[in-house]
DNA sequence: GAGTGGTCTAGACCACCAA
DNA sequence: TGGTGGTCTAGACCACTCT
């Protein structure tokens, strides 16, 4: 049952997505809601209220309804000595991972920038669920340039284009058999609230914000190997780094 | 101004915080806190909305209002290979760093425990705000044991209790100095909703969630000699770490 | 002053759950 | 079946911002 102001919310959600209310303008103001929507005023404040929680919009009395611009500006962490070592925590991974989709894609501009790839390259995307417990906890989106999809499909025998292939061995494994070594891990972390459909996926309470990270291997050259961007709960989840000062 | 149903929100989140509804157990249903406020149901139900929105309850039809259990299950990053590096970020640092509050304390469980220290221990307690551009971007929170802090004073001639000695180095170097040099740091990362005092210090717009940061610092022999809390604003923060595989 | 969003009311009907 | 929260109305008054 979809009710009247989560059709509100959505319309104007879609506006706000699709451009038609960009970054800094404005919704229409409550009152021309009313009337456009034929609804009473608390039915438009509770759907202006959902895309307020979501982190979309942030009202003002005597000004109006505006729509946030929701980049965030990077703060890094300080290193006071750079040469450090990452262990892998034991016996925290999910307890279930899997391959939702695969295949051949042409990603979107932002992918492309992460894999320094020329416009309009085709890329496997692989989409993965992993659960603990009952419940997803992290959505995994992962996306490799044609050139390692293929040297790995010819030198380790594994399509990753193929959601039913369950790789033997973990992908770094692959890629070192397929003499393209990954060299390079950047991680970057940081947090915001679900979109309704990650609130559906993940069971997300309500005021539940996600962890969300962004990572890219790359080789001795520097030159990409895969990226991938994970989407935790943020109820359900922490990451953890430990780094070795020399 | 504060409104009848902050005024509501705030008890019943007072409620929560010193135990009086326990995780698990329910609020008092709509129909009783209207009689008990004597204000209409609309007004509740606002009250109820914002401390959903702050992740603290999840309201159930034909069963009433739950307070959460908020403690997250942790499911740790697997590396394929631990050894690596860990890269600082150039300019991407707080462009200020204010010293609010230093000096001794003995401090809450938690700490305890991160330090390892035996209970009603000593410890310099350093409280600072970080800020990007005129928007505080994150809290810290630090404690030394009495040990570290006693020989960084000692052997650096530096008073970390003093919240108006401003450090001539960084810490770590300040323990090398003094002869505790670190060696291991970890780092744990989470998100959540801010509370109302992280909204109003860091000015959040509604719908912001903040990164948290937990590390503690261990020399050689994995003794802790620091831990620290971070509290990001999720909508101006990211953090990010650089992994070199052997 | 005109327009904006914020709060609050009194009442209604609905969807859901447990006994 | 009775109690729970969810949605919605029509109207009122208030606080704030802009010009």
């Amino acid at each position: 049952m979809t009710t009247r102001y989560q059709e509100i919310a959505r319309e104007l959600r879609d506006g706000i997505e699709n451009g038609t209310y960009a970054p800094g303008s404005k919704l229409p103001a409550i009152p021309e809601l009313m009337r456009t929507y034929d609804v009473a005023r608390d039915t438009v404040r509770d759907a202006i209220a959902r895309l307020t929680h979501e982190g979309l919009v942030t009202p003002r009395r005597g000004v109006g309804t505006t729509v946030r611009d929701n980049t965030p500006v990077a703060l890094g962490y300080r290193a006071d000595q750079p040469a450090a070592t990452w262990s892998a925590q034991a016996g925290e991974g999910p307890d279930s991972d899997r391959i939702e989709s695969a295949g051949w894609e042409t990603p979107d501009r932002g992918i492309i920038e992460r894999l320094e790839l020329p416009p309009n390259s085709q890329v496997v995307r692989r989409l993965r669920h992993q659960s603990k417990g009952e419940q997803v906890a992290q959505l995994m989106e992962q996306w490799l340039p044609d050139m390692v999809a293929n040297i790995i499909e010819e030198h380790a025998g594994t399509d990753l284009a193929d959601p039913d292939v369950v790789p033997s061995t973990d992908l770094y494994s692959l890629m070192r058999r397929a003499g393209e070594s990954p060299s390079t891990v950047t991680e970057r972390l940081s947090t915001r609230m679900p979109t309704p459909d990650e609130v559906e996926l993940m069971e997300l309470p309500a005021g539940v914000p996600v962890l969300v990270t962004y990572r890219v291997t790359r080789n001795d050259a520097s030159i990409p190997l895969e990226t991938a961007t994970f989407v935790g709960a943020g109820d359900r989840m922490s990451q953890s780094f430990t780094v070795n000062l020399q």
